[in-house]
DNA sequence: CAGCCTCGAGTTCC
DNA sequence: CTCGAGGCTG
């Protein structure tokens, strides 16, 4: 039986499958326990849990008393159940400089079309924490999630249910209620923690946010409770109604609601008033009890939040100014070349190690050969012209607090002796040259799969998470089975082959070291459960260069099924023929990711691969693009003067529901919307006899969307 | 043709 | 997370 998306369930739907499981994996527990002969395998189990957890996940409010995740006895679970917030959790934008501040205002102004004075913004310490969503139903805390990665987070909420500064009721709130915010230790609290960790021998943690991070990540809940940690709230996702008509107003709502918010948050008029709230918070930030990492702005108005919408993976109404980075002088001891998946060569600074921020760093990227020698491919200085020699002092940061960089080198401490660093024209891994195509910013190993490092790579890119997926065949199995003679991974095709050749007499993967006859059998199984693939996923995993996430997603959505696309990859192998005119008016596709495409089935080596590993799969079509709005895969041009609504914000709009937005009028729009003085497109338009609306129009037509 | 925005690729440490 | 580059818009 075909099982939905468990975000797809209606209550019902899941309240009855909760049922259901609750009762098969209770008999197969009783079997397992008490009869000792179980009555479904183990896979089937696992995943009927999972299943389950994930179920709960998603309606927490639905979980059963006799719920098989509580059930003494149950194998523990591996980590947290996944949970889908209900509204993405995105990230911020970045500025560093005050005139980034200035840009941000006047790009909200100019998007909304109004005078940058009239807007006003929130300023409020950016907590170096870990958010954190929590669900209110009927005012009762029933979920709480982590960020993950913004779509999918952990379910935590028995560990949010032992911070005290977390209600778990609320009195007189909205059916539904998403509170988002930071969970935090403090300064006090993390030497107290530390110290007792010490008498217990216990590994000290880092700093306060990995403190409050291992200690919210707890799998047993009471040791969090024992855990000093804190909660602000500053947002809130999904809501059944608004909470008020500002954030400033928001935020005091949750305030008087019971949450605690940052008693430094402040209305500002503009871009001067943000920048001196900046300057306070920064002279406060060495006496405030707890860790922060910058000053968040926040458009004021959320009628005007809503307007601005979002960017790929940030809303346009919000900004990041942090503070700068930890500058740590340090050795370079030596530069490492390392070979990446589509033969990049990649320099990497070894370290005399030295803490940056709470963290030991003992390597950094030197991102590349301009980067070195200290001048880009158009001849501009980097770090003012200073190359790198091995042997220098270097300064490094963390870029966003996370990836180690070289920041500048002291001249005044260099070594006489010291040569400027040569950048290998061969590569390291396998000898082939190593070439810079004219204008790259990397050289790249010519070797392609003979080269070694880049076939494992690629390998590994195969199995990785957004790829395959396939549990159990990490970095490091993809690099034993590349070594091993008899049960060899060279290529994708071997994957899908290896039970196969597990099963002839030579070399069982049971006696290799480190294997036993239950992991090897749990290996093959995860193996045989990804034979079925999307298309879109296949084509991602193949690891053709310029063919990311979002290109084979949009490649797949095009041609639906694989066969049609491998034909078409036959059939645009000249070009100027139509097949590859088809591939080239794909929204999103230019000429050198067409190429890379076109190339890729063309090449007799590459191809017979491809084709080794197809014949081992089932590929399934992909979906063809989703059309649950009116606009959806339609082609509009807005014309003359839009009065409630700039240009950007009508495109941006239309866009989000699936439309595409051109600049004139062809017989390929299916939707005019012109305003007043609309001129020579709105004739045009009529004389393609093309259907023509005004702004109210579509303001009307995608109301409520 | 320049200036955006988005995507791809590479990277560190826990 | 950041940089570079590809693709689209004005």
């Amino acid at each position: 039986m075909a099982e939905k998306d468990v975000n797809m369930l209606s209550l019902e739907e899941a309240a009855a499958e909760l049922a259901l499981l609750a009762q098969v994996l209770g008999a197969a527990n009783l079997a397992y326990h008490q009869d000792d002969a179980p009555e479904i395998s183990d896979s089937e189990y696992d995943r009927l849990k999972r299943r389950n957890a994930a179920i709960e996940a998603q309606y927490p409010s639905l979980k059963r008393a006799d719920s098989p995740s509580e059930q003494v006895g149950a194998a523990p679970a591996e980590g947290f159940s996944k949970v889908i917030h209900a509204q993405r959790m995105l990230s911020l934008g970045n500025a560093f400089e005050d005139s980034e501040v200035e840009e941000f205002a006047q790009r909200v102004a100019k998007f909304l079309g109004v005078q940058d004075a009239g807007l006003s913004f929130t300023a409020e310490p950016k907590i170096d924490g870990l958010s954190l969503s929590l669900r209110y139903e009927n005012g009762i805390l029933v979920q709480a999630a982590t960020r993950g990665d913004g779509e999918t987070g952990e379910n935590v909420t028995a560990n949010a249910r032992m911070i005290d500064s977390i209600p778990q009721q609320l009195q007189a709130v909205p059916e539904l209620l998403e509170v988002r915010g930071e969970v935090y230790m403090s300064h006090a609290d993390f030497e107290n923690l530390n110290s007792e960790q010490a008498e217990k021998g216990a590994k000290p943690f880092a700093n306060p946010r990995n403190a409050a991070a291992g200690s919210l990540r707890q799998l047993d809940a009471n040791i969090t409770k024992t855990r000093p940690l804190e909660f602000f709230a500053y947002a809130w996702g999904a809501v059944s109604e608004p909470l008020a008509e500002t954030q400033m107003g928001a935020i005091e709502r949750l305030g008087a609601l019971g949450f605690v918010t940052n008693p430094l948050t402040k209305l500002c008029a503009g871009a001067e008033e943000m920048i001196a709230q900046y300057r306070v918070i920064e002279a406060k930030r060495a006496t405030l009890p707890y860790d922060i990492d910058g000053v968040v702005y926040k458009v004021n108005a959320l009628d005007l939040q809503e307007r601005l919408g979002f960017r790929a993976t940030t809303p346009r109404w919000a900004i990041a100014h942090k503070f700068p980075a930890e500058l740590v002088w340090t050795r370079l001891e030596a530069i490492d070349i390392q070979v990446g998946r589509t033969g990049a060569l990649s320099p990497v600074a070894r370290l005399t190690p030295v803490t940056v921020g709470g963290v030991v760093v003992s390597n950094a990227t030197l991102h590349n050969e301009d980067y070195i020698l200290g001048r880009d491919n158009k001849g501009e200085e980097i770090r003012g012209g200073k190359d790198i020699r091995i042997g220098d002092w270097v300064q490094v940061y963390r870029a966003g607090d996370v990836i180690p960089k070289v920041a500048d080198v002291d001249l005044s401490k260099r070594d006489e002796s010291a040569a400027p660093y040569v950048f290998p024209t061969v590569c390291p891994e396998c000898g082939s040259a190593a070439v810079r195509e004219e204008g790259d910013a990397v050289r790249r190993c010519t070797g392609g799969l003979i080269c070694p490092a880049q076939a494992v790579e690629k390998l590994k890119h195969f199995v990785s998470r957004k790829a395959f997926d396939i549990d159990g065949l990490g970095a490091k199995q993809i690099e034993m089975f590349y070594a091993d003679e008899v049960l060899s991974i060279r290529e994708p095709a071997d994957i899908f082959t290896l039970a196969k050749r597990d099963a002839g007499e030579l070399g069982k993967l049971k006696n290799r070291e480190g294997w036993g006859s239950r992991s090897a059998e749990k290996l093959f199984e995860a193996i045989e459960s990804k034979r079925e693939i999307g298309f879109g996923r296949l084509l991602f995993a193949l690891g053709i260069r310029h063919i990311g996430e979002q290109v084979a997603k949009l490649v797949a959505a095009h041609y639906v099924s694989w066969g049609r696309f491998r034909e078409a990859m036959d059939a645009a192998q000249g070009e100027r023929s139509e097949a590859w005119q088809e591939l080239l008016n794909i929204d999103g596709i230019g000429e050198v990711v067409a190429r890379a495409l076109v190339t890729a089935f063309g090449q007799t080596h590459e191809r017979e691969g491809i084709e080794r590993l197809v014949s081992e799969l089932i590929v399934v079509d992909a979906a063809q693009a989703a059309s649950d709005s009116p606009v959806a895969g339609k082609t509009l041009v807005f014309t003359g003067t839009l009065e409630k609504m700039t240009r950007a914000e009508a495109k941006a709009r239309a866009e989000a529901l699936g439309a595409k937005v051109s600049g004139s009028v062809s017989a390929k729009t299916d939707l005019l919307i012109a305003g007043p003085g609309a001129g020579s497109k709105a004739k045009k338009a009529a004389d393609l006899g093309i259907e023509t609306i005004d702004e109210d129009g579509w303001i009307s037509l995608v109301a409520g969307l």
